[in-house]
RNA sequence: GCCGCGUUCGUCUAGUCCGGCCUAGGACGCCAGGUUUUCAUCCUGGAAAUCAUGGGUUCGAAUCCCAUACGCGGUACCA
């Protein structure tokens, strides 16, 4: 038997769509359970589509994912390099080797060379859509000689190279999610093999790519399904064994429509900025498509875990809406259940205020009970690291008078007084301050939480005093005492 | 238009291959209650799917067969 091996293989052109991310998950996964070799391969022959730095970005999503991978494309030192023995693995840099195949093709007469303008082909097919037909290529050029061919690549006419398709019978082919699937060929089209800018399209580079870089299973998004036959004739042409192929669903916006910009962020980029942890959206995309099976229960896992039980037997055949709600929630749980350590340094980036690294990790130990993502850190607990600013009237516990009121702060105030700076814990100021209380707590405890944080809403007092320490609550509590 | 694929609570889904254990289970969200000085967490409970619809096969169908509807995808010198 074969080696087990699978690609990831994306195209630059701006960010990583969600979806896009999902199948290098499901790739990465089949891989490592199987233990096949991973690779990422760069699909950019689209000129038109380049964008800066896209190459950059896809890799460091790659990274930040931790899906890692045996051979391929990396970025060393902001440079791209490759490594492997199938290489180059970069499309661009492989022209040369589809040329070659493509002529082989021209030669045994499953390929032609195409003169039609994009004009010309634009004015055919409106005319047979008028007709109510289907737009396909007439084959206008499978009929030209072989003098005039000669004769008009001689005079430098811009040329496509089109695959010459077999419209006889029907292909059939077994997909590893969908089971059986049957496409009639009278319905496929002599499609472009390689464009007139020398540059093959993606119908073409996939299938020669697959078949030289060993590809063992083919991972690829439902809107292939359609034209996996055609490649399954170059496969045909060429001798070469076709390897087996899964073709993922898709994910939907909450209309059922394939997600998309207009509904919310699909780019992983925007997920990454409003502090989603990687752990999250791994757990959360490997859900959509994709059980534990039976009886199993567990919603969240880690990345390994994942490897242990992903089957593609439990691959679902129909799109999944992209909630994300539940998104949040498995967010939060990934918030509760990384090391505090670990949490520090992925919040540093959200925290713009200057303090030191104890007073954070203090914030955050109290914070991650109820953050769903690190963007909405010091969000709505401004309290922490700003001056605060409230009114008098905040500080009131129901309907108790002014002297009550005041001497509650004080009895805070006096009980806070005496407990020393080593002394000064959660575990100590809870019990000091619920002793305190007794009977009638929120007289005591509201009061003080509201000198402390100027919030309706917030953490415990308790909590909130030992984060901002024994100096800072006090000279609150004081502020509290004279403005009543 | 044509072709392909799909369809279980609002959403993600278990169960479908090998019909009975499904008066359809779990999770998110929602609602209610509890814990609680507040909010959140946490705990308990609840509402929520005539298994797209209609026919068949069968003693029995979410599960098998057929048709219909709806949805999505493809139909590019995009991938």
């Amino acid at each position: 038997m074969n080696k087990i091996r699978v690609r990831f293989a994306p195209s630059p052109t701006g960010y990583m769509h969600v979806g896009n991310f999902r199948t290098a998950l499901y790739t990465y996964l089949f891989a490592k359970k199987s233990g096949g070799d991973f690779i990422l391969r760069i699909e950019d022959t689209d000129q038109k589509r380049q964008v800066e730095d896209a190459l950059e970005k896809l890799i460091s999503i790659i990274n930040w994912a931790g899906f890692e991978y045996a051979e391929g494309v990396y970025m060393e030192n902001g440079k791209a390099i490759e490594k492997g023995n199938f290489g180059p693995y970069t499309q661009s840099k492989r022209l040369e080797i589809y040329k070659k195949y493509a002529e082989q093709l021209l030669g045994s007469g499953k390929a032609y060379y195409c003169f039609c303008t994009p004009e010309r082909l634009e004015e055919m097919r409106q005319n047979q859509l008028a007709q109510k037909q289907a737009p396909m290529y007439d084959q206008c050029c499978l009929k030209l000689s072989s003098e005039e061919i000669k004769k008009r690549l001689e005079s430098g006419e811009k040329y496509v190279i089109r695959q010459k398709i077999n419209t006889q019978g029907f292909t059939e082919f077994n997909d590893l999610i969908r089971g059986k699937v049957s496409i009639k060929n009278d319905l496929l089209d002599d499609q472009i093999l390689l464009k007139s800018d020398g540059y093959p399209t993606y119908n073409f580079a996939n299938v020669i790519d697959d078949h030289l870089m060993e590809i063992s299973h083919i991972f690829r998004g439902e809107e292939y399904v359609s034209s996996t036959p055609k490649y399954i004739q170059l496969y045909e042409n060429f001798g070469w064994e076709i390897p087996a192929v899964a073709h993922l669903p898709l994910l939907l916006n909450t209309d059922k429509s394939k997600l998309s910009k207009r509904q919310g962020d699909v780019a992983v980029e925007d997920y990454i900025k409003k502090g989603y942890l990687k752990e999250a959206l791994i757990n959360f995309v490997a859900l959509l498509g994709w059980n534990p099976g039976e009886g199993e229960t567990q919603e969240i896992f880690t990345l390994s875990e994942l490897i242990q039980k992903f089957d593609l037997s439990h691959v679902h055949k129909a799109g999944a809406v992209f909630d994300i709600k539940k998104l949040d929630w498995i967010n939060s749980q990934w918030i509760k259940k990384i090391s505090l350590d670990d949490l520090y340094e992925r919040s540093l980036e959200f925290i713009k205020e200057n303090k030191s690294e104890e007073y954070i990790k203090k914030v955050l130990l109290i914070e991650r009970e109820r953050l769903t993502k690190l963007s909405e850190i010091g969000e709505s607990n401004k309290f922490f690291f700003e001056e605060i600013n409230y009114d008098k009237e905040l500080l009131r516990w129901k309907d108790i008078s002014d002297e009550k009121l005041k001497e509650s702060l004080e009895k805070s105030k006096a009980v806070l007084e005496n407990i020393s700076e080593t002394d000064w814990n959660r575990e100590n100021l809870e019990k000091i301050l619920m002793e305190s209380a007794g009977e009638n707590r929120g007289e005591l405890l509201w009061p003080l939480r509201a000198s402390l944080t100027g919030e309706k809403k917030s953490p415990s007092p308790f909590e909130c005093a030992w984060v901002l320490g024994k100096e800072e609550s006090l000279k609150r509590i004081k502020t509290a005492i004279e403005k009543i």
